[in-house]
RNA sequence: GGGCCGUUAGCUCAGCUGGUAGAGCAGGGGACUCUUAAUCCCAAGGUCGCAGGUUCGAUCCCUGCACGGCCCA
């Protein structure tokens, strides 16, 4: 099934490593650096009520407080997290005056052991670990930005009930505890949120893969790394935003319903428009339609969205997938290269802080320039060959590639690339100037009309971006749609179909320009390390269960 | 689509080519004033993925199916 391998724009597509074992680290961020994950911060955190409301909170047994919540227990099962449980009363609906987590740790860590900070501190969060000593608890509290340990002395706050895995917010002092530990002393605990469903396993985490998979939330919950991985795919979404708005770019949106789907070699959803009363294609790509946003004189446009395929999956392959393209007028391919360069380095750095990454076992270095290798002589290094469907396909034979589902000559070609090419290519590298069979949309380059000005962008053996010089002579589309019907007829049935409508757009003239898809769940594979796209897509697609 | 592997307590895993299942953590009861996978004591927890087959007897052997993983297409 090599028809995703060979779309125009490129789509976005063990045991799980440690954090150690990762080969990124965010930055820590700092009140300098411009950080779209924090929340606004608000003034100073004070306690969010004074000692004296506290003290007649107590005596009036204000709801919510943990400290009045209910009788005092000892023993570290102090309640049930099960339907055991007793129902708090009506838990607070807001907890504002938040600091986080990361900042708190910082101030404690480095305080003297056995000291304690002057700043009363709000922190709300998860309880993930629970070490009872009787007169004296460790709760471990977990937010977003990092972990710190809250020590609590049960007595003063008139007993605690709180189980592994609920939300509470405390209030307290940053100190270092005798053995050292950056801590909370808690000076008010308030349930938030109440579980009800034990954890998994604390120590482990959740590591079943479908169990991941599945129930997501847990794997966020359980697993810093996951919670690390969806951060860093944020960072980098905002970050390509972020260059391409600066650079001039206008955001756009596309329909998704198409009456007429197009712009790569795939297999579309069907699904059905009961207003039309006809049946519509969920895209398969964005291209038709942003270039005739070119053609109306937007000039630069772009569009970070879903797209879909319906086929089977990989490690690379998701049947829905997030994908950027971007088209700018009045530039070509090579323009279109130093942006794709220029905009991956910028997202690695403003995502996890560099451009050096390990991905598919490889380290990987993303900064600029990447070398720029020519699709024709790069088979001819591997013998894999020719013009003859004949003769490349016996080389293929020879070296043992099955090619007994390749029926054109440009399956061929693409399984040679795919086989012999692609595979081998580690760092980052423009594959440029492609066979004209392969590039419906492409501009031929000026040296030779059998080939055209695109290219693939790939990264330890992996496609991720897809760029050409756009083909804006509607006369010659009309052409390339007719190349495209001779191989479907010639038994390539993820080969283009005819698009009338964007012939006509094309007829009316459209600016010399550059296009490109980079696939942003294969990008967030690489900046994340992971192997397999389904770890850098929240939700991914997965069978019913039996 | 093909090959290989996996599925046992909420989670992480043991289970000897066959005799109806164990541990740690979590959860329940209790002890404990500096722990950090805290520790200690007690009790509880299971349609061994599903359906057949072989057998006196199946978590274990065989077949099919479901779901997942890896590799190939």
């Amino acid at each position: 099934m090599q028809s995703c391998d060979t779309s125009w724009r490129t789509r976005s597509a063990s045991s799980r490593p440690s954090s150690a074992d990762r080969a990124i680290s965010l930055p820590i961020p700092t009140a300098s650096t411009t950080n779209v994950f924090e929340p606004p911060r608000g003034p100073q955190v004070t306690a969010w009520l004074t000692d004296c409301e506290v003290r007649r909170a107590i005596r009036t047994r204000r709801p919510g407080w943990t400290s009045i919540a209910g009788t005092p227990r000892s023993g570290r099962s102090s309640g049930c997290c099960s339907r055991l449980s007793p129902v708090p009363p009506a838990l607070p609906k807001r907890f504002p005056h938040r600091e986080e987590i990361a900042v708190v740790r910082a101030e404690a860590a480095a305080l003297e052991s056995g000291a304690e900070g002057d700043t009363q501190y709000n922190l709300a969060g998860r309880v993930l670990a629970r070490r009872d000593l009787g007169k004296l608890m460790f709760l471990d509290l977990v937010d977003r930005s990092g972990r710190i340990q809250l020590l609590v002395r049960p007595e003063e706050l008139g007993g605690v009930g709180v189980d592994l895995g609920d939300v509470i917010g405390v209030s307290g002092v940053a100190t270092r505890t005798k053995r050292g530990e950056p801590s909370l002393a808690v000076r008010e605990l308030q349930l938030l949120g109440k579980i009800r469903t034990p954890l998994p396993d604390t120590f482990h985490g959740l590591t079943d893969t479908e169990a991941r998979y599945r129930k997501r939330y847990l794997d966020l919950l359980m697993n810093e790394d996951a919670r690390l991985d969806a951060i860093i795919r944020s960072r980098m979404i905002a970050s390509i935003r972020a260059y391409l708005d600066g650079a001039g770019f206008v955001e756009v949106e596309t329909p998704i319903l198409q009456p007429q789907y197009g712009g790569a070699f795939a297999e579309p959803f069907v699904t059905h428009s009961n207003y039309l009363d006809r049946d519509v294609y969920l895209r398969i790509a964005d291209e038709l339609y942003l270039k005739r946003l070119i053609v109306g004189g937007l000039e630069k446009v772009y569009e970070i969205s879903k797209d879909f395929r319906n086929e089977s999956v990989s490690y690379k392959h998701s049947p829905e997938f997030t994908q950027l393209e971007w088209y700018e007028a009045f530039a070509d391919y090579n323009d279109t290269m130093e942006r794709t360069e220029e905009l991956v380095e910028r997202a690695a750095q403003e995502a996890i802080g560099t451009t050096k990454v390990v991905f598919r076992g490889h380290e990987v270095d993303l900064a600029r320039p990447w070398t720029r290798m020519k699709f024709v002589e790069a088979l001819e290094d591997k013998e894999a060959w020719s013009r003859d469907p004949n003769e490349l396909r016996a080389k293929l034979d020879a070296a043992g590639v099955d090619t007994s589902h390749d029926k054109t000559w440009a399956q061929l070609v693409d399984h040679a690339y795919s086989h012999f090419v692609e595979p081998e290519l580690i760092q980052p590298t423009f594959v440029i100037d492609w066979p004209i069979e392969m590039s419906p949309f492409a501009r031929s380059t000026d040296g030779d009309p059998g080939l055209v000005e695109r290219f693939e962008a790939v990264v330890s053996g992996m496609e991720f971006a897809n760029a050409f010089s756009e083909l804006n002579d509607s006369a010659e589309q009309a052409e390339r749609f007719e190349m495209q019907a001779a191989e479907r007829a010639a038994g390539d049935v993820t080969a283009e179909e005819g698009d009338p409508d964007y012939v006509e757009a094309l007829s009316y003239g459209m600016p010399p320009t550059g296009g490109c898809g980079i696939g942003m769940d294969r990008l967030a594979m690489v900046l994340t390390g992971r192997d397999t796209i389904r770890d850098v897509i929240l939700f991914p697609a997965l069978r019913e269960r039996g």
